[in-house]
DNA sequence: CCATAAATGATGTACGTACCTCATTTATTT
DNA sequence: AAATAAATGAGGTACGTACATCATTTATGG
């Protein structure tokens, strides 16, 4: 016989249905005892709820929302698609996901944004943005109305109830320290590192693991201060050119920030050094093309098919009140080289 | 209004309920005038049967088993505790995993297991084993009694039944090559190939595409022919005692074999040659302690919860004659360095 | 055009759960 | 002990699909 059901559930603690249907949905007026009585028959004989029973019979929506920044780099459109997908594959599940684009740089709009979202159009919410006092109250409020979030990809340490989703970017900023280190042999010379902004937490911390891992294996080399591009074509072109013209000797390039190909395009007018090393963050096309031309020489990055579904799958759990496989929801911090580039390109739109 | 049902599929093509399960369930005794119209119709309206409604309906139960070689080793321990711990997690999916443990290195006895399991006991199986003649052609029988099979980590290339789910391994012993190649900087001398046996596809595999990195990139090392411990300690302790003695400024050594406990101990009973790079496979408490104190320089390694997870996905999808995720389901090939290892411990026994 | 076969419709039950209503039993208060 | 409140039981409908039975319509061959 299979597993057991609410029938056995009754028979077992020697109650009706509609108790078992009180006790299991907290419907409220039942006494302690009878309580008791249902649960210690659910541990007795292991009875779980069937959940794609209960969907059929809820005929649940789970109504999620990704809060996405609005660039349109590639990292964030591989999101976009990503999330794409996860909706056709997600058809089965009562799940629909839908994307909201703020401006990424405008704390204000974001908390606006999140402020609007109310428990009858939205169950879920993964927000992608910098963490500002803003953000993290809005956050903070959605708590209030009973919605779930996760922090995806940057997160909010200071809301509570934000389960982060995305790799540590302590460890990912250690592991380009160590292949900085290891690539650039018994070398001397400047180590520059670039990003978008300091204000984005994961920025600050893949610093923090870099020059960690510099100062233990690397003192032979001089690291530079983080230069910011704001994601401005000319800023970009600009502190890089002076950079460039006031540094001697540059071994290694470390880009913390994803969307880099301006970046890059602005390191390769003034010249790459020879033998300089350079490590980025996140695989997309561009990535792959330097990798595979040599112009870059390692990518720390994370599946982004793997972040979405994972995403997915907690809020549905923090919805829901149901626990989630550990081990399954931690995201890896994937190196690419060029000879373990994945061969498969098409389903994740690099 | 949400997903269509069969019942707007029956109102759009004209048809009744019936006949709709007629076409959808392949009963027969419809016309092919009539098959087409609902065909039409389930494109037009978009269309997908809701599986959690119809495993209901038809108390399906997936009975899944997984082939493991009765090795020891902690690799495959932990594919056990992933298998232990997928089963938790799939009770609300109707699908049972049950393991059968087979001598690693008697294709007979493989053979024999594969041949007994029937259609009434099982309906999917994944399959870890050395490709030989025997274990091939039994996977092959499989197909005639409507069994589902994944070659799981170890491909089986020669039978078109089995999907594989594992890395590729050639790109695999690429990326050690490249590691090798970078971590022994400018440095001269000789690497060393150790391996369980090189019968078994991955190791061939592996080995091939070592090869085509050193030979591109590293000519300065001499690359010795593969060693083979064949699993056996006093064999591993001999083999490797008279290659250290022979072979002069080893400076890199590559464990192709997971299981590598035995050999490590083996190789540090000789001594590790100074600045020795050594790179393994398989993330486990062994090289993960290995790595930490420096001994290991790099590990690679799959994720044992994602192999165990998508086999299981796959073979449902074979069996029930749907569709997968494709980007879900590729296994990534993993760098670990000292820097990037996973805190989390418990999750997954290591 | 009839007999027969083939195709289709109509209808009911089942799966495990949610949710509702109404009747009945049990406990608590006065 | 009676009046009231609280707890429980009994039973139905629904979700979307599978599967079975029997009635009815349509096509096919003689």
């Amino acid at each position: 016989m299979g597993k057991p059901t609410t029938k056995d559930l009754a028979r077992v603690a020697g109650v009706s249905l509609a108790t078992v249907d009180r006790v299991l949905n907290r419907r409220g007026g039942v006494r302690q005892a009878t309580v008791d009585r249902v649960t210690a028959a659910i541990k007795s004989i292991g009875y779980v709820r069937d959940i794609s029973a209960a969907n059929l019979a809820r005929s649940t929506e789970y109504r999620l929302v990704f809060l996405l920044p609005d660039h349109e780099d590639e990292f964030t459109r591989m999101i976009h698609l990503a999330i794409d997908e996860a909706n056709v594959s997600m058809v089965h599940e009562r799940t629909t996901v839908s994307i909201m684009r703020v401006p990424a740089n405008d704390p204000h709009r974001i908390a606006q944004e999140i402020d609007e979202l109310s428990t009858d159009q939205v169950d879920g919410v993964a927000i992608m943005a910098p963490e500002t006092a803003q953000v993290r109250d809005a956050i903070l409020r959605l708590d209030a109305c009973g919605i779930a979030v996760v922090a995806f990809v940057s997160n909010q340490p200071n809301a509570a109830n934000a389960y982060f989703v995305g790799i540590n970017n302590e460890a990912a900023g250690r592991t380009a320290g160590q292949l900085l280190a290891c690539f650039t042999g018994e070398r001397q010379g400047a180590v520059r590192v670039i990003t978008e902004t300091m204000q984005s937490r994961d920025s600050q911390e893949r610093r923090l693991g870099f020059d960690a891992i510099m100062a233990k294996h690397a003192s032979r080399l001089r690291v530079y201060p983080s230069m910011e591009t704001y994601a401005d074509a000319a800023r970009t072109a600009k502190i890089v050119a002076t950079a460039w013209r006031n540094t001697p000797e540059i071994v290694g390039v470390y880009l913390m920030h994803h969307g880099i190909s301006e970046t890059m395009r602005a390191i390769e007018a003034q010249g790459i050094p020879p033998k300089c090393v350079i490590i980025g963050h996140e695989l997309t096309r561009h990535t792959r093309t330097r990798l595979v031309d040599g112009t870059m020489d390692a990518v720390i990055t994370q599946d982004v098919g793997h972040l979405v579904r994972s995403s997915i799958r907690v809020l549905k759990a923090r919805i829901t009140q149901i626990g989630t496989v550990a081990s399954q929801e931690r995201i890896r911090i994937e190196i690419i080289l060029r000879e373990n580039l994945p061969e498969d390109i098409k389903t994740n739109g690099l």
